[in-house]
RNA sequence: GGCCCAGUAGUUCAGUUGGUUAGAACGCCAGCCUGUCACGCUGGAGGUCGACGGUUCGAGCCCGUUCUGGGUCGCCA
């Protein structure tokens, strides 16, 4: 093995263009490929820019041929040569026109095989690839994943500079406040018995950043939060996180889409037409089912309780009576997907959330068939038929109960699967959405009382203060979400900054005087010091990303990201730790 | 915690009704090859079929338990 020692690299392998045809360089990198063809040897010489192709022919010296010969994948080299027109170009390759006479080679270190190959359209199953991420990392469309995340970070950071925001580092060791989330706590030594938590987000402190005069506050934040894993989510996160004083709900909205606008225009050259459409959430909730509605293709829900309240089939008919309704969506041109047992299966799946079934019906050329249709009259069908906007060929799904909300969160769930199973959501497309006009209390099925929809800082609409103890479900919270394509990027809020009407919302969320106190008393004592007003919102960075690039996962834009047990095969962790440590600590283990 | 799916060569997978020595592709090793670029050709090595138990004359395949991974519901103010 030889060293780096007397060696300069001058350029990056991915690079060099015609233009350098007849200079000597030196390049660095990893063996993507070596193909031998007996007196001549080339080999792909990849690093963070692409490939280079080095080549061994005949003009290459007998000790520098027989080194190249002994290479294999992964091994790290340095190459010294001349850059040269290539006899046979490659098209595909951004350096295909050019190759590197080798005049100097270093085998700088060698590598085992790898127990997956460095390739894009590698498949090695997830736990493989994390256990071994530094490799997975190598690979190309990897490289261009974590690369991009930096350039969305760079263009973050212009942007909210450029508009006055200031960055500031919150801590990462707090105070617990057991709402919302689980969260990850963190044992004290010098206080044993006591804890602190990794942050849910910086929310407080950054609104106290706000009471300290710094007026707009931004941070590219780590949070944590010790739920379950999905997807789309990971136990710690990062979120770009904004605050700002003097301001209401359209001076946050516009700053926020500013941002995308620019981010998307500066790094994906993407034209996001402003000011971006809203939508209140109930009318997300009536059309889409879902507070994030994918807008990408239409399916909406249509009512059908007027016809179903006086129809002969009694799941219609006392859902209605019951205070719920019947609405269901229209399946374009899904007979030939949705069949019988097809059917049949997205009704085991509304079960499998709570749902009691699916009334449905089939329009084909054979003719139209339904699972209602003897309880109902030709007209009352007719009437469905119509509602639904439903043609030869469609499939209609019809969901009631006694309960609202499940008819459209239901439905809401359905629209998504069978848009899914018909892969009738066009891709390239992004759909953005702002979401307003947030309930501010959140009906509890379990408590049977009203909870806060969002944390207990959100301030309710102006013309909303005179119902908060009268008629709760009528009030509604300056709070507002972004949604793209059906994902949750961003959520944010005016917050309260007036101690009177604090402590009035905490008296109706039934937080005593001394509790909302305890956990946090000190941003009631900040707001008795002249508290600007004030609001922000957090944006889910890695999701940003995730969708910029069109991954299908988290993992995919996360440098070092866990599985979905929250462990990280690659360090092994999380790991037991000395007893000696738990000792300083003055914790024992219970169970193992 | 519930439900669904998957564990077979280094990797991704196939493996019929339970029946001889468990296969393919890629990767790996060796040989040949002067224009390859997913090089090609020839040959070779490589397996506790996740683990344990059961049924059977016989189990990769059937049954039970368990472990691991993925998805999802609950959860994520």
């Amino acid at each position: 093995m030889d060293t780096l020692v007397g060696f300069k690299r001058t350029n990056y392998c991915g690079e060099i263009r015609m233009t350098d045809v007849g200079k000597t360089v030196s390049v660095c990198g990893w063996v993507q490929r070596r193909r031998d063809l007996g007196s001549l040897i080339f080999i792909d010489l990849r690093d963070r820019t692409g490939i280079l192709q080095l080549a061994f022919d005949d003009g290459t010296a007998r000790d520098v041929f027989d080194k190249a010969f002994s290479v294999r994948s992964e091994y790290v080299l340095a190459a010294t040569g001349v850059v040269r027109e290539r006899s046979s170009k490659n098209p595909e390759l951004p350096t295909g026109d050019i190759e590197l006479e080798v005049t100097e080679l270093r085998i700088i270190s060698q590598s085992e095989t790898p127990p997956f190959e460095i390739i894009d359209n590698c498949n090695a199953g997830e736990a493989l690839r994390l256990k071994y991420r530094y490799l997975d990392l190598r690979r190309p469309s990897l490289q261009r994943n974590i690369l991009f995340r930096h350039k969305v970070a760079k263009v973050t950071r212009d942007y909210f500079d450029e508009n006055g925001f200031v960055e500031i580092e919150t801590p990462i060791l707090i105070k617990s406040t057991p709402e919302g989330a689980r969260d990850f706590i963190v044992p004290s030594r010098i206080h044993k018995g006591s804890f602190y938590a990794l942050p849910q987000s910086p929310q407080l402190y950054k609104q106290l950043s706000m009471v300290a005069g710094f007026d707009r506050y931004m941070q590219i934040a780590r949070c944590f939060r010790d739920e379950d894993l999905r997807a789309d989510r990971q136990p710690e996160f990062t979120q770009i996180d904004i605050e700002m004083s003097f301001v209401d709900i359209e001076d946050v909205l516009s700053i926020g889409e500013g941002y995308i606008s620019r981010l998307f225009k500066e790094v994906l050259d993407v034209d996001i037409p402003l000011p971006l459409p809203r939508m209140t959430y109930a009318e997300a909730m009536n059309r889409y089912g879902s507070d994030k509605p994918d807008t990408r293709f239409g399916m909406e829900i249509f009512d059908v309780s007027d016809i179903a309240s006086k129809c002969g089939f009694s799941v219609f008919s006392s859902a209605v009576s019951g205070g719920g309704s019947v609405r269901g969506i229209c399946a374009k041109n899904g007979a030939s997907v949705l069949t019988r047992k097809e059917i049949d299966k997205l009704t085991e799946y509304i079960r499998g959330i709570g749902g009691k079934g699916i009334a449905w019906v089939r329009l084909t050329q054979e003719g139209t068939t339904s699972s209602f249709s003897k309880f109902m009259t030709e007209d009352e069908m007719s009437g469905v038929i119509k509602r639904a906007g439903a043609e030869t060929g469609d499939v209609i799904l019809i969901i009631a109960d006694t309960k609202n909300s499940a008819v459209l969160s239901q439905l809401g769930a359905l629209r998504l699967t069978v848009a899914k199973k018909l892969d009738i959501i066009p891709g390239g497309r992004f759909n953005f959405l702002w979401i307003v006009e947030f309930p501010f209390f959140d009906w509890d099925e379990e408590l049977q009382e009203f909870v806060a929809m969002h944390h207990p800082f959100t301030a309710p609409m102006d013309e909303c203060l005179q119902y908060l103890e009268t008629d709760k479900a009528r009030v509604r919270a300056k709070a507002y979400d972004l949604v793209l394509n059906g994902i949750e990027l961003s959520s944010g809020s005016i917050r309260i900054t007036d101690p009177e009407l604090q402590d009035r919302i905490f008296r109706l969320l039934g937080l005593s005087e001394e509790e909302a106190h305890r956990k946090f008393g000190y941003l009631l004592d900040a707001f008795k010091y002249g508290a600007p007003p004030h609001g922000g919102m957090g944006l889910g960075l890695d999701r940003i990303v995730m969708q910029m690039l069109s991954a299908e996962s988290l993992r995919d834009v996360i440098a070092f990201p866990k599985l979905q047990n929250a462990s990280e095969p690659m360090t092994n962790c999380p790991d037991k730790v000395d007893l000696k440590q738990l000792d300083e600590l003055g914790i024992a283990i219970k169970v193992q």
